[in-house]
DNA sequence: CGCTGTGTTGACGTGTTTCAATGCTCGTGG
DNA sequence: CCACGAGCATTGAAACACGTCAACACAGCG
C-alpha cells in the first residue's frame, strides 16, 4: 500500500472460487473472505502458500526477520492490496503478513493454471508495483528523516484519498516502533522528527492521528 | 494505466499471429544476440521495449536517476540474469541498463502468449529473484558501511564461484563511484572501508582487483 | 609534459543512534 | 472508581558513523 498499492484489476479475484475447506471461510457472493483479527498472520515468511489474497477492509503489515533477528518492515497493504503472489509460482513467501486491526480478506485459490489465464496480467503486475515501491523505498532510505517521514505522510495521505478518505486527516496504521522500521529510523529520531514538524506548524500529532496543517511544506520537505 | 492495459492486448494480437511457429520455451541456441560495447544502453527507464533479455557474458549495472538528479544504482547484473520482464506486460522499464563491459545479450523476444507458457516461470521467477534482492537491498542499507561492504564481497564471490570463477580473487565490475552508489556510501567512505579491511588483513585490495584473504572474518562482519 | 578522471587520505561538521530517564495511555484488578 | 502496571511515546545528553570539503596521489592519454 503506501507507495506500493498493488491494486487490481479484479481479474484476478474473480479467477478462483474454487475453495478448499477451512475454519473462517465466510462467502460472500462467489468470494470466499477470510476474517483477521489485529495480531493474525495471513502467512509467514518461508511458507509455500496455495492462495493470493487481496484486501477488503483493515490494514496489515508486511515484513520479515533477518538471521541477526532484526525485524524489517517491507510495507503497509490497505483496502485493494494483493497479497501473496509467490503462492502463484509455487515459491516461498518473501515475508511475513500480519494483521494490524481486524482485516476482511478475499481469498483468491488461484489454480496454478492462473498462469495461463488473465489472472497472470495481475499477477505480473503485482510483481512490477512490487518492484517500483522496493526501488522507491530504496530511494528514501537514502535520505534525512524530515524527508523520509514526508515523503511517507504524502504517501500515505494520497492513498487513503484515492480511498475516499481525507488527505489530510490521517490516522496511521502503524505504530512508531513499526513505522520507525519501516522508515529505518530509530523510534526516537522518528519521534523527534514528529515534534519538529509540529513545532514549525507542518502537522498536528496526537499519537497514530496525524493532521497536515501546511501540505506545501511537506512538498518542500519531501523534495516535490 | 489503461494505456497500459490497451498496449497489452494490442501486443498479444500481433504476437499470437507470429507465433504459432513459436513453442513457448524461450529458446537458447536458435535466439539472436546483440553485442553491446561498455556505455551501450540495452534500454532506458521510462521505455516502452517489446524484448526482454538474457545476459551471456559480460556485465551491466542498473540505475535510475531521480527527480533530484540522484543516480541510484539498483544492481550488476551477469551472465544468466533476465533483464526487462516490464517489456512483458507493456510497462515501462523501471530502471536503466547499460553495458559495463562488452556484452553479449540473448534477445527473448517474448510474445504474449509467452505468458502462458513454460517460458513464463523462468521471467517470473525472475521478478521474484528481483524482489529478493531488492529487500536485500533494503536489508543491507540499514547497516553500516563495513557490513554492506562484506555482505555484498561475499554475494559477488558466491556469484562469481557459481559462474565457475574463483570466489577469492575478485574483479569488480563498477569502479568506486558506482560501487559506492550501489551501497548507498560517499566514495570516501567505501574508500574508507576498504583500507581498514586491508589494514585488519582480511583484504588484498588493488582497485578493483580484490582479493579475500580471510573469508571467515568477512562472514563475521556481514554478521555471518 | 600536463591534463583529466579516479581513488585515497585527512580534518571537520552533522544527522542519527544509543542509552537512560520521564511521561503518557490504556487495560486490569482491587 | 481509582490505583497500579505494562507498553508506548517523548525528551535529553553523549558517542559515533557517515558525509562533506579539500588536498593529494596515481593512472591513462592527448
Amino acid at each position: 500500500m503506501t507507495q506500493g498499492l498493488q491494486r487490481l484489476k479484479g481479474d484476478a479475484a474473480s479467477a478462483s472460487a474454487r475453495s478448499a475447506a477451512w475454519p473462517g471461510r465466510i462467502r460472500i457472493g462467489h468470494s470466499p473472505r477470510r476474517i483477521l483479527q489485529a495480531g493474525d498472520h495471513l502467512f509467514q515468511a518461508g511458507e509455500f502458500g496455495t492462495e493470493s489474497f487481496i484486501v477488503r477492509t483493515g490494514h496489515l503489515k508486511s515484513y520479515c526477520v533477518h538471521r541477526d533477528g532484526e525485524e524489517q518492515i517491507l510495507g503497509m497493504h490497505g483496502p485493494g492490496d494483493v497479497l501473496g503472489f509467490e503462492a502463484l509460482i509455487g515459491k516461498p513467501a518473501l515475508s511475513s503478513v500480519i494483521a494490524l486491526e481486524i482485516c476482511s480478506i478475499e481469498v483468491a485459490e488461484l489454480p496454478h493454471v492462473a498462469l495461463r489465464t488473465n489472472g497472470t496480467e495481475s499477477l505480473v503486475e503485482g510483481m512490477y508495483r512490487e518492484i517500483q515501491r522496493f526501488s522507491r523505498l530504496l530511494y528514501m532510505d537514502r535520505h534525512p528523516a524530515e524527508r523520509r517521514l514526508a515523503e511517507f505522510l504524502l504517501d500515505f495521505s494520497r492513498e487513503e484519498q484515492m480511498r475516499g478518505k481525507s488527505p489530510v486527516d490521517l490516522t496511521l496504521p502503524l505504530n512508531r516502533r513499526d513505522l520507525a522500521r519501516f522508515l529505518g529510523l530509530a523510534p526516537e529520531t522518528l519521534s523527534r522528527t514528529f515534534t519538529r514538524y509540529q513545532e514549525q506548524g507542518v502537522l498536528s500529532v496526537n499519537n497514530r492521528q496525524i493532521h497536515i496543517l501546511d501540505p506545501a511544506a511537506l512538498n518542500e520537505a519531501a523534495g516535490e
